[in-house]
DNA sequence: TGACAACCGGAATCGTCCTTCCGTATAGTC
DNA sequence: GACTATACGGAAGGACGATTCCGGTTGTCA
């Protein structure tokens, strides 16, 4: 979708090829999101309707599929914190995004994996929707609320543990999530701020 | 520690292999902690002092050895829980379990892992515990201190996460997990109640 | 249509563990 | 001190998955 096709230097490639490799992308998408990172090569590849040579003349290794899956979620990310920003009310807007970002991870089970290994590597895209938060925290806090003693670090730390919260099955079934976030929220709310640690 | 030795109807352990087995768990705690559920045999038998075929003749399958350390977590998990139903501030008992077993957890890499992959499977003791955090719950509630709309069920989920946090490595540092908890904390309070969504 | 580079499928390869097996060593006993 | 049931070490076996390789196809262009 969002995904920039192979390196604009290289010829283009033959029908065929672009074709199997969009394939190859949404089987990913697919196979990635239901089963995690575990996901096998092969499945996917069943999927896509490719042999996995195919898949591994496209992506060299399975990281860098993975990779790709992963650049696109924090493009997709990276708008929503921007619409976020054009929301009147501080809070809606804040919360707001925070809403959505769960419910895009939600989704895949391979996101939240990676994201939680605790990778979170830089790049530039990253870095802006670092920014992006910030400047959507700061407004809330400005407006009084927010409790002032968070930071932009605090979210990816949520997104982290609500995504671990979304994996869980069965139980507390798989929609007990929403519980979750609704009261980490109401304790970011000013009215209930205590000091923090630290 | 508190792992049972092995099954009492067995003709007592020659000496060296009781000895052994302490050496294997004492092993196992460490590099499950340090390592997580990919540790491996062989490191851990080397740790031991031992060879893999011992820590097999002790333990039938990794999966075996790691029931063995959950089995004592848990253990650990209720005593906290039994000692908290003695404080005599509902608030502090309740938080001040929950601290107690974000700390317990925050030692322990695997214990993250495997309560994360949502087995939270039953058993006497698991029973047990979540019973008399049911009481430390309904105690704080009826002190007016812990918001109406939570219960016991919550509370794996809370612990869920934060383990997910603990894990997060460098940026956030080791530490930031305490500020999530605290921020989670105030959104348990009564004081900061909004409706949870269901 | 013919020629050829670009592609394809999927069997075979390679690595990484967990687990098993068996010859050897030793605690416990007479 | 000798005997034997137990226990030990660690090499070998097996399973599973990612990745590589290469003989066979198929777009593309003249």
């Amino acid at each position: 979708m969002s995904t920039p096709a192979a390196p604009a230097h290289h010829r283009p490639l033959r029908a065929d090829a672009r074709r199997n490799r969009e394939r190859i992308l949404d089987a990913a998408r697919a196979v990635f999101a239901e089963s995690g990172l575990d996901a096998q090569m092969e499945d996917l590849a069943r999927r896509a309707g490719v042999g996995v040579g195919t898949v591994y003349r496209h992506f060299p290794t399975k990281e860098a599929l993975v990779d790709a899956l992963v650049e696109d979620y924090f493009a997709q990310l990276d708008a929503e914190a921007r619409q976020a920003l054009e929301v009147a009310d501080p809070w809606e807007a804040f919360a707001g995004y925070i809403w959505r970002a769960a419910e895009l991870l939600g989704h895949n089970r391979a996101l939240v994996q990676v994201t939680a290994d605790g990778q979170m590597r830089e790049g530039a895209e990253r870095q802006g929707l670092h920014e992006t938060i910030g400047r959507l925290i700061e407004r809330a806090q400005r407006a009084g609320v927010l409790r002032p003693d968070v930071g932009s670090d605090d979210v990816p730390m949520i997104m982290c543990s609500i995504g671990r919260v979304q994996m869980l099955g069965g139980a507390a079934g798989a929609e007990g999530w929403r519980r979750h976030l609704a009261i980490m929220l109401d304790g970011l709310r000013t009215a209930s701020a205590t000091p923090l640690p630290d």
